[in-house]
RNA sequence: CGGUGAUUAGCGCAGCUUGGUAGCGCACUUGGUUUGGGUCCAAGGGGUCGCAAGUUCGAAUCUUGCAUCACCGACCA
C-alpha cells in the first residue's frame, strides 16, 4: 500500500473528548472516527487492526473444533419473549419495530437465535457434542458509553455457544475453550488473566474472565500474592475473621449526633475509627404471600463496600438490587437515611461476616441525629444471619487459602461461561437420546470482545510517540520511509524495488511515497506503531544499505538491500 | 437516571462580561524555500456560531425551550 492510495488521517492534536490513552492514539493514529455516542467508524488502519485480531480469534476458534455461522442481527421479539428476557434484559436491549409494527430488537447476544437453530437442526444425540461461534456485530444501548471502542454500543464480538447432553460433556468442552482462549490472547501478545466470575442470575457451576491488565479498566481483579488464584471481585470471597468477637467492654449508650449522617460524619464527630462503626442499608426484599415487598436490612462495617452481586444471590433479596426509597425507609425506621441501626428492626437484618465480628461498635438509632455507641451483638442485637456481603479488600486473606488479596484493574475482554439448560429449556432444544427419549440439552457460551481487544492492546502497549502494537496484530508488517525521494533518483528507484519486492511476497508494507520530510513520516509511522521502518537515504546507498528501525526497542541497524526480504522469513 | 460542563471551519480553541462586517493555531490549496526527526515565507479556500422561538434597528453575544456530546455520580444509612 501507498500513502498517497491510503486514507492516514493521522492527527497532530488530541481531540478533547478522548479520555483514556487508547481512546486518544486511536483518534490520533487515524484507528476510528466518532459518529454518535458509543458508535465508530473504523478507518483502514483500524480495520487492518481488528481484522487481524479477528483472524486470530477465528482460528483458534476453528482449532477448538467450533464451526463458524452468521446470525441476523435483527431479531424477532417473539423470541426474547419466548426466553423470558424480553422483561428481563432491560433497558440495554434495543427495541424498534419494522413496516408492520411487528416488535424486533437489536441483537446483544444470541443465545435465544442459536438455541432455537439448533433446536430445529439437531435431532439425534450422535450429533452432539457441537460448537458453533460467528464473529459479529452487536449492539447494546449502554447506559454511558465511554472509553471509545472499550464501551461502545455498537461493538465487535466472537460469540461461540457448544451443545451437549450431558454436564461432563460440557465440562469437556468448556476447558478446551479455556485453552483456547489462552492461546488467543498468548498470540495477541497480551498481559492478560483467567479469573473466575460471577455465574449470574443464570447460575451453572463455572465462568471464567479473561482480563487484559491496565489501570484504565473498569474491573477490579482480585489476585492472591501467594498463588495462582485471580477472581472478579464481585465473585471474591471475603472469609469469616479468624478472630473471636471480643467481649463486650462498653455499655449501650445513645448519643445525640445532630446532622450527622455519612461514615465519615460519624467517625469525625465520635472520634473513632470508621472500622468500629457500622452501617446498615435497606434495600428490598422479594415479594411475600400478602403481595407485599418487604425492606431487608444489610449490615457492613464502617470501611467496607456492599458486593451488590453477593446481595444478590440471597433469597430474601430482590433481583436487581433496588435500594429503599427515602419514604420506605421512614416507614419501616422511623428515621432518615444516616441514622440506621440493626437495633429493633422489625425486617430481616443480614450481617456481614466482618460487621458480626465486632464488638463496642457504633451504629444508627433508627432515630434521627442518634446514634448507639458501645453496641454489642447478642446482648444489644440478636445475630439472625450472617453472610459475605462485601467487596474484598486489599489485605483480606485470599479465599484458596494462600496469601492476601491484592487488587489491580482489569479490562474484560473474554468470558467463558457454563450455561446450563437455562435457553434449551425455554427454546425446547432437545434430542432423542440413546434411550430414546426427548432429552434437553445443555450448553456453553464463550464471548470475545474483538473490538475491545484493539483499545486493550494500545493500553497495554504505547508511549510518548503512539502505539507499540504487538507484531501478530500490527496494522503493517513494515514501512518504507525514503528520505528527499523527490530530490534522489537513486533513493526513488530503491524505495520502488523495494516496495515492489516486498508487495509481490506478499509482505504488509507501507510505502510511505509523500511529498513529506523525514520527521513528518518517522512521527506518523510512530503514532501507528508500525514494527519496523525501512529507512532508505541517499547515505546508505553506496554501500547498498537500508537502514532499520524497531519501534518496540527503538534499535537501528544497516542492512543490506539484498537481505532485506530475509527479514520477513 | 441525577449532577456538572460544553456545543463557533475537518481538529484544538478565542470572541460572549459591555449586542454593531466571525478570528487564531493545526490541517487543506497555490507559489517559493527547506530536506535524516512535525522547515520557513507569502497568497488563498473553507463557518446559517448545535436547533427553535423571543428581546432588539441590529444577536455568536441577552432570554426561554429543545437537542447533542463529554465528565462525575448512582455506597445513602
Amino acid at each position: 500500500m501507498r500513502t498517497s492510495q491510503y486514507l492516514l488521517s493521522t492527527l497532530k492534536e488530541t481531540p478533547a473528548s478522548a479520555e483514556v490513552i487508547s481512546h486518544q492514539l486511536m483518534l490520533r493514529a487515524g484507528l476510528v472516527r466518532n459518529l454518535a455516542s458509543g458508535l465508530y467508524t473504523w478507518l483502514p488502519t483500524g480495520l487492518r487492526v481488528l481484522k487481524k485480531v479477528e483472524n486470530i480469534v477465528r482460528e483458534e476458534m476453528q482449532r477448538a473444533g467450533a464451526n463458524e455461522i452468521l446470525m441476523p442481527m435483527v431479531q424477532p421479539a417473539d423470541l426474547w419473549e419466548e426466553s423470558g428476557r424480553w422483561d428481563d434484559y432491560g433497558p440495554e436491549l434495543l427495541r424498534l419495530n419494522d413496516r408492520h409494527k411487528r416488535p424486533f430488537v437489536l441483537g446483544p447476544t444470541h443465545e435465544e437465535v442459536i438455541t432455537k437453530l439448533v433446536a430445529n437442526e439437531l435431532s439425534s444425540y450422535k450429533q452432539l457434542p457441537l460448537s458453533l461461534f460467528q464473529i459479529q456485530t452487536k449492539f447494546r444501548d449502554e447506559i454511558r458509553p465511554r472509553f471509545g471502542v472499550m464501551r461502545g454500543r455498537e461493538f465487535l464480538m466472537k460469540d461461540a455457544y457448544s451443545f451437549h447432553l450431558e454436564q461432563d460433556c460440557l465440562e469437556k468442552t468448556y476447558q478446551i475453550m479455556f485453552d483456547a482462549y489462552c492461546r488467543i490472547f498468548d498470540r495477541l501478545g497480551l498481559d492478560y488473566r483467567p479469573v473466575l466470575a460471577d455465574t449470574g442470575s443464570i447460575g451453572g457451576d463455572a465462568s471464567h474472565e479473561f482480563h487484559v491488565l491496565a489501570d484504565s479498566g473498569e474491573d477490579d481483579i482480585a489476585f492472591s500474592n501467594a498463588s495462582d488464584f485471580a477472581a472478579n471481585i464481585e465473585k471474591a470471597e471475603a472469609l469469616a475473621p479468624s478472630a473471636e468477637r471480643a467481649e463486650p467492654t462498653q455499655a449501650l449508650t445513645k448519643v445525640a449526633t445532630p446532622n450527622v449522617k455519612t461514615i465519615d460524619d460519624v467517625a469525625r464527630f465520635l472520634s473513632v475509627d470508621v472500622k468500629t462503626i457500622v452501617k446498615t442499608l435497606l434495600v428490598c426484599g422479594v415479594e411475600n404471600e400478602q403481595g407485599q415487598t418487604p425492606l431487608v436490612a444489610l449490615v457492613l462495617r464502617g470501611d467496607h463496600q456492599l458486593n451488590e452481586i453477593k446481595t444478590e444471590h440471597l433469597p430474601q433479596v430482590s433481583t436487581p438490587l433496588t435500594f429503599a426509597s427515602d419514604e420506605q425507609i421512614l416507614a419501616t425506621a422511623n428515621c432518615n437515611a444516616g441514622s440506621i441501626g440493626p437495633i429493633g428492626l422489625n425486617i430481616d437484618v443480614i450481617i456481614d461476616r466482618s460487621a458480626a465480628q465486632l464488638s463496642d461498635f457504633v451504629c444508627g438509632a433508627n432515630e434521627n441525629d442518634a446514634h448507639y455507641t458501645g453496641v454489642n451483638w447478642q446482648r444489644d442485637c440478636a445475630i439472625t444471619e450472617i453472610a459475605d456481603l462485601r467487596n474484598v479488600v486489599e489485605g483480606d486473606p485470599s479465599p484458596c487459602g494462600q496469601g492476601e488479596i491484592v487488587i489491580k484493574r482489569g479490562i474484560e475482554v473474554g468470558h467463558i461461561f457454563q450455561l446450563g439448560s437455562k435457553y434449551a429449556q425455554a427454546m425446547s432444544c432437545a434430542v432423542l437420546n440413546e434411550g430414546g427419549k426427548n432429552q434437553t440439552l445443555t450448553m456453553g457460551c464463550y464471548g470475545i470482545g474483538v473490538s475491545r481487544i484493539v483499545a486493550a492492546a494500545i493500553e497495554q502497549n504505547h508511549d510518548k510517540y503512539g502505539i507499540k502494537w504487538p507484531e501478530a496484530i500490527a496494522p503493517f508488517q513494515a514501512a518504507i520511509v525514503p528520505m528527499n525521494m523527490a530530490k534522489s533518483a537513486r533513493v526513488k528507484e530503491t524505495a520502488e524495488a523495494l516496495y515492489e519486492q516486498l508487495s509481490q511476497a506478499g509482505i504488509e508494507v507501507l510505502f510511505d511515497d509523500r511529498k513529506e520530510r523525514p520527521g513528518v513520516m518517522f512521527a506518523d509511522h510512530e503514532l501507528m506503531g508500525t514494527p519496523l521502518l525501512l529507512i532508505i537515504g541517499e547515505r546508505n546507498l553506496d554501500a547498498q544499505q537500508v537502514e532499520l528501525k524497531n519501534r518496540i526497542t527503538g534499535e537501528k541497524s544497516l542492512i543490506a538491500i539484498a537481505d532485506v526480504m530475509s527479514l520477513f522469513n
